[in-house]
DNA sequence: CCAAAAGTGTTGAGAGTACACCCATGC
DNA sequence: GCATGGGTGTACTCTCAACACTTTTGG
């Protein structure tokens, strides 16, 4: 026995994920509807157990995969719930982290498989334990985030417009922006590679598509960008 | 045995909690050196075990109690680390806590309890296991916090001065600021009673002594200050 | 020719930043 | 009378926010 080291109990440990998904309308997030007990046919976060050999981000991204198929996905760890009766099954920690992914690119897979369907924000039915809190904070996080860099990119086609570009950032404030100011705002940023290409299918007049420039993007990640919103 | 649990393997659980002082001078951080197996003798975090009936932030307040005698203080959870052989003894996972404090308030307190010292930033010697990321990213939040509102009165005593106050920024964010742009941006956020008594330790003039106007700061708590500092 | 979305600049207000001199007093 | 830290205001710049009209083309 080791001196001083008394761990006093073990206790179960767990990840769940909020994933963020954005249509072209509104800001959505994954939801899976329980086929077991407790709680059977509530909806709910995805989560599974962390196994011996894993840390919570490699659980994290093993769950994700196993429930969406998808992959190389950024995730970020958000916070760690530890009420004592969370889960009324046993004692139960989980850890939250947060994903944002393209839905077209993904829904295929997604739909595929078990129970998961895309929520907007505003229909999100009650969720089970305390996951109601948990994508309170992701979204609160994400909030923050979009306006420290340049978020978002991920939940878009690789070619999109202007006009994409701020009905996602519209959707993920939850609030209208001017379209001027964003134009103006965006394009100082400098991240954005116009190109000669038009979409045409949202007007007659068509409209420029964007790519992402992730060069530029990584040279002044570090520096932030403190785009307000 | 309930279907769809099938919880893989238990873990240990731990807190870890980053205490961060203020001396007038330094922005301080308090460490123990570790009496006992593994890498006793070296400086680490103050940490415990969960116990089976509380919360992680339950555990890191009963930890910082233990360990300084500190009663009632806010602390926030800040991150969980669970790289697989971060404790060589066992699997072991921790969530870690900061915490701010008026080092003379405590000071005494603390001095009596096992081997806690308390060590300016830059001093700071290698800390155990992943102790040093901690304390990182501890600063981190601290410094982002500090821009967002008002944090650090904790940390000063209940009457101080413009320049300690001044000086306490300094310390967070490791600038030098401007003093008159400093006393503007305090006055504008409208949090401080200045008194009419003077301080007279500092100088032949004396200066002024202020106290925090909590009612006002709750009350402007909700909307943010961002004091761009 | 008209409906529908795309595209585009200017102005005013407020916040951030840089900057220098006088004041009070103990010694 | 002088050394030491305390206290104070202004001018410039930059960013944010509000705001409206023209362009294109398929039908």
């Amino acid at each position: 026995m080791i001196i001083g080291y008394n761990p006093e109990d073990k206790v179960y440990l767990a990840v769940d994920c909020i994933i963020f998904g954005f249509d072209n309308e509104d800001l959505k997030v994954l939801l899976i509807q329980r086929d077991f007990e407790p709680e059977q046919g509530k909806w709910s976060l995805m989560g599974g157990f962390l196994k011996q050999n894993e840390t919570l981000d490699d659980a994290a991204a093993r769950v994700l995969h196993r429930l969406t198929g998808v992959h190389d996905i950024y995730l970020e760890q958000l916070y760690t719930f530890s009420e004592v009766d969370r889960d009324p099954v046993a004692r139960t920690i989980s850890t939250s982290y947060y994903a944002i992914i393209n839905i077209e690119k993904y829904n295929e897979k997604i739909s595929k498989k078990t129970n998961a369907k895309w929520f907007s924000l505003s229909e999100v039915p009650q969720l089970i334990f305390d996951h109601d809190d948990m994508l309170d904070k992701a979204i609160k996080r994400l909030r923050r985030r979009t306006s420290i860099n340049p978020i978002g990119f991920e939940l878009l086609p690789e070619k999109f417009t202007m006009r994409q570009l701020q009905k996602l950032y519209e959707a993920i404030l939850n609030k209208e922006l001017d379209k001027r100011n964003f134009v103006n705002k965006i394009n100082s940023m400098d991240v954005l590679i116009k190109l000669k290409e038009k979409d045409m299918s949202s007007s007659t007049k068509g409209s420029f598509l964007y790519i992402f420039n992730e060069e530029q993007y990584n040279a002044k990640q570090d520096n932030h960008f403190y785009l307000k919103l």
